[in-house]
DNA sequence: CCAGCTCATGTATACGGTTACATCACCGGT
DNA sequence: ACCGGTGATGTAACCGTATACATGAGCTGG
């Protein structure tokens, strides 16, 4: 409602910080620097200051509050969907960190859609929060990043951050703080756990090329193959999205497509690993006597299908963001460049088995 | 930053509505009509002007508007945790809803402490929020609900809007708006089912004396208990918080404690049913072999684990909370009073199986 | 006892929009 | 040709807060 909402409710006009000062007996200034913590020593007339505070039910107006110039209260983050676990604790370590420092936290949701994206980074703009996270995978496009990082300048030039959280920086010279994890490490780690169990036909699920998420850990797994000496066969990359229908879909297509050529399967995440797995045992296939499986992300149902995987700080991630942002540099792990990467770490449960040799001899 | 936080990185002062209409050589009125849509006809004027603010990448200050008396564009919603999939969910759907609205979304969170609620309500009133959504849960502490009685009179004479979701009233004479759900009919169909299938002995997990959720659900266990004339035994109902390690810990503690004397698990929601499942594990204990269990909730994750459970439309609650406080009554399934109260049904999955006679003669 | 400093407080302006009201150009009807 | 009307545009007054600057009281030290 507008400024005269209150007409239509008995005609009260919002009580301001003049009524508070008024009947406290002070100048508004005096108020206004009582709430905002701006004052020395503060005698008596804090006292009635609150006490009029108390008695008015006043509350400051935000808007009035950062147009007067007062530092922006506002934390903005942009994600992929709420509901996928993996934004949502990204999300909560966001929001958490945004509480501590005593911001609030304002969500956009895109939907996967870079043009929404940039649309979101407008309006957070204008709302002017004082940093903007993307959190992510990301279509790398050259159009895209370019426009992107005239985002970043102009927010930087507002005095504003933005964040990329999970995804790689926009160029040397733009402004825009970097919070990443180790995907690359993770699926090396987690790739070559299952060729220490003998696995060599290792089926990855996920592929998809110029999003950065998927690349980055399918290098991971081209890494740990080729270290190991096994023969790369990009016939085993398949493609789809980090969803897990997708992961369903992957594995019914391929068994439906000819005789089983894997005897591990590494999803490109938890989701699809819980898809893949449905799918398998749709196919009478039992995870992990008959087929190895992994995941990434270690998201708490994995648990419950006793699933191993890699284990991602996602809160961390996002509480790392904030706090780079809001210029408080603390502990991190590794920090290259004008970015910090967290560290990855495979989560072993009950989803593989070591391969009984002879049913797939390689090389 | 501040006002002149551009200061550090060239002095350049933000640009203004006053700087567009120079250089579309127009009056700011004229600016500001354009942009806000509040124009008749525009002639060619509205091309100069759109062009103006391209070439200057003009964003309006969120911050003016609102003062200058323009709608709120927020709509808030307070959860526990963002984390948690159901509050996931129904977030999801205000985000979502007040996207189509054209309203951007403030999120807080409480951890569940009450006081914490209270806080960022008032947060929330600051902001202006055209309406603040309180979902899920809480204590039915008087004191408190006379606090947030007055929160929300508070907020309906500043033209916005407190909405309860998934919890009861605060009163006759509150002016707030209720979005429910069916908790306690879904829990009896849910009892009924295990019922009809020759169950007799069955756990609750999860009571909560003065929590509204639980205490809704188990009503509806005790109803169909009662109309199926099985003898209601209090010892069945287990105390405990709405969380996944609460559920391993309730069963593993009744397991530990005597003798099984149950058939079947009713758990309060689906990540108790999760925990339980897993404590049950632990102890040699199938599901739904041994034990049948069920839960609440319909999250995704709980296909994996073939759950039978009570589908709630967390998502078409958040969707339809949005829709009421800004006025748009549409298409929704029951209305009694001021509020509506979504449905819920049951979804089978393979977690129940029929009871064996015999094994607990009953009655 | 007074200069000078410190600190609490008041006065008044700026912040960047929206919008009521005033203008003004233009048009058709008589 | 004149008048009322219509619709685009300009002018200026807010909106509610923060804060630079001014003011004045109280205190200290020589």
């Amino acid at each position: 409602m507008g400024r005269r909402a209150a007409s239509d409710s008995g005609g009260r006009r919002p009580t301001t910080i003049r009524d508070v000062a008024a009947r406290a007996g002070v100048s508004v200034a005096t108020v206004s620097r009582i709430l905002s913590g701006t004052y020395p020593g503060a005698a008596a007339t804090r006292g009635k200051v609150l006490r009029a505070v108390r008695e008015l039910d006043y509350v400051a107006n935000a808007n009035a509050r950062g147009l007067a110039g007062a530092r922006s209260r506002s934390v903005a983050i942009i994600v992929n969907s709420v509901i996928s676990p993996h934004y949502a604790h990204v999300a909560q370590g966001v929001q958490a960190q945004a509480a501590i420092e005593g911001k609030l936290c304002i969500v956009g949701t895109t939907g996967g859609d870079p043009e929404r994206e940039l649309a979101t980074v407008q309006v957070m703009r204008e709302e002017h929060a004082e940093c903007v996270i993307l959190v992510g995978n990301v279509v790398a496009d050259d159009a895209y990043r370019e426009r992107m990082a005239n985002y970043a300048r102009a927010l930087a030039a507002a005095g504003s951050q933005l964040v990329l959280c999970g995804r790689p920086a926009l160029g040397p010279d733009v402004p825009a703080l970097v919070v990443e994890y180790d995907n690359t490490g993770g699926a090396y780690a987690i790739t070559s756990h299952l060729l220490s169990l003998g696995h060599r036909r290792i089926l990855f699920l996920g592929r998809r090329d110029s999003y950065t998420t998927p690349e980055s850990r399918i290098a991971g797994y081209r890494a740990a193959l080729a270290d190991h000496r096994v023969p790369h066969d990009p016939g085993l990359e398949v493609e789809g999205r980090m969803e897990r229908d997708e992961g369903y879909r992957m594995i019914r297509e391929r068994l439906a497509a000819g005789p089983r050529d894997f005897t591990a399967v590494f999803a490109g995440n938890d989701l699809i690993a819980a898809g893949a797995r449905q799918a398998l045992r749709a196919h009478e296939l039992r995870v992990p006597e008959d087929v190895s499986l992994v995941g990434f992300d270690d998201l708490p149902p994995s648990a419950d299908i006793d699933l191993t995987t890699v284990h991602v700080p996602h809160e961390e991630l996002g509480r790392t963001a904030v706090r780079m942002a809001l210029r408080r540099p603390r502990e991190t792990t590794v920090t290259p460049g004008p970015g910090v990467v967290l560290g990855t770490h495979i989560v072993v449960r009950d989803s593989v088995r070591p391969l009984v040799r002879e049913e797939t001899p390689v090389g």
